[in-house]
DNA sequence: GAATTGACTTGACAGCGTTAGGTGAATGCC
DNA sequence: GGCATTCACCTAACGCTGTCAAGTCAATTC
């Protein structure tokens, strides 16, 4: 009795400091993502900041793509929970204005993640070489998009030519996608001009939902 | 006399030389960097591929990223033809319209380029970094975007509440480089299906201009 | 015919992701 | 209480990368 009482409560301890490393290391990891870039981030750089040697964090993530690749997870996570904190909106036309606000706050508040997501060629091939499950958080947030088009098309609201809610989808989100990227990659281009992306990206909502919409104003 | 002929001949025939094997160097990298991917190509491929030391390339070029500028802007200037090549059309609205095609085409058309100069980050940073002068060819494109997008403004095309040309290109910019990026990264994702880029870009196309024309249809 | 140029090579450097094998404290078991 | 085991972590190394200082050697110059 008592010492399986000791057994597994040194057990717990174990484990939860195993996962106080495991989550130290994701810490360091995810600042220096955010500051110094991914590619730029070295596993020793890791392992200094938070005083191992590099091969310690081997024994928490097989190699540096899957300790990536948690990191990628977790935002995904975050993106789709912003999606559903807008609530629910009755009309699937206002429904997806917000949404498309919602999505640029989030990609605006969450540089790093927001590239290393949609901009970093070869990342879902990565999470997928992983084998971390069948199914991504980022399914959830691509959903709630295609069931809200969805919807639309149902209840008519849509011009009568746009009857394919994977394309009206993949159109609203590369809209707004397009704007937030090419924000990030010339923000700091001395050579065109941009405005701030979120009036942009107001912009391409009312001027998409304008020309979708089978009855404007 | 005879002597200067002389010289200026052999001095010609080793610039060319030199510029010979610079070209191959291009050709080598240009095909390695589209069939391995910029970063998984290595210097020492390169110079394997066309016979020599991996020191070699330092003759004729500072380093890596200096190599990979190079193409780069080599690949602006194609942009730039396309966008030019699709000739003068009197209507703005139209012309805009058959810029988004032409731009769709060639990204489609050179997928590995496209990624490299619109999807990479850091990559306008690269360019300015080596300092090739101070004109870089892809401002032309977006010039002819600007230039167009304002002419129609000018002529009173527009909704009144659309008096921004900067807003207005960067709209139009992004909603089709969206489009083709997040092909681009999702094209082999087998979670998430999408249809053929060039369908949807048309749709936005027509959708963006029905909903930022003055007088739809 | 000696001196010079310059395209190219040799051999190395530091740093990268990653791994085989070892250490040593905490734990399990008699 | 004492021996065996576990396992989080370390040491030392591997092969790879981009890059460079110094050397080679044929073509050119004077």
């Amino acid at each position: 009795m008592t010492t399986s009482v000791i057994r597994t409560a040194s057990l717990a301890r174990r484990e939860r400091q195993k996962a106080e490393t495991r989550q130290a290391i994701l810490d360091a990891a995810r600042e220096l993502f955010v500051t110094e870039g991914v590619e730029a981030t070295t596993m020793r750089a890791i392992a200094a900041k938070i005083g191992y040697t590099p091969t310690a964090i081997y024994h928490h993530f097989r190699d540096k793509d899957a300790l990536i690749v948690e990191l990628c997870m977790a935002d995904f996570s975050a993106l789709g929970q912003a999606m559903y904190s807008i609530g629910r909106i009755e009309n699937p036309i206002e429904r997806l204005r917000a949404m498309g606000m919602a999505y640029t706050d989030f990609a605006l508040a969450n540089p790093s993640q927001y590239r290393f997501m949609f901009m970093t060629p070869l990342n879902h091939e990565r999470i997928d070489a992983q084998g971390n499950g069948f199914k991504r958080p980022d399914e959830d947030a691509y959903q709630f998009l295609f069931a809200t088009v969805q919807e639309g098309i149902a209840k008519g609201l849509y011009r009568p030519e746009l009857t394919d809610p994977v394309e009206l989808a993949q159109m609203f989100w590369g809209g707004i996608h397009g704007v937030i990227a090419l924000w990030y990659t010339h923000c700091h281009d001395p050579h065109i001009v941009l405005n701030d992306p979120r009036f942009t990206v107001r912009t391409m909502c009312d001027t998409l939902i304008t020309g979708a919409v089978r009855y404007p104003r």
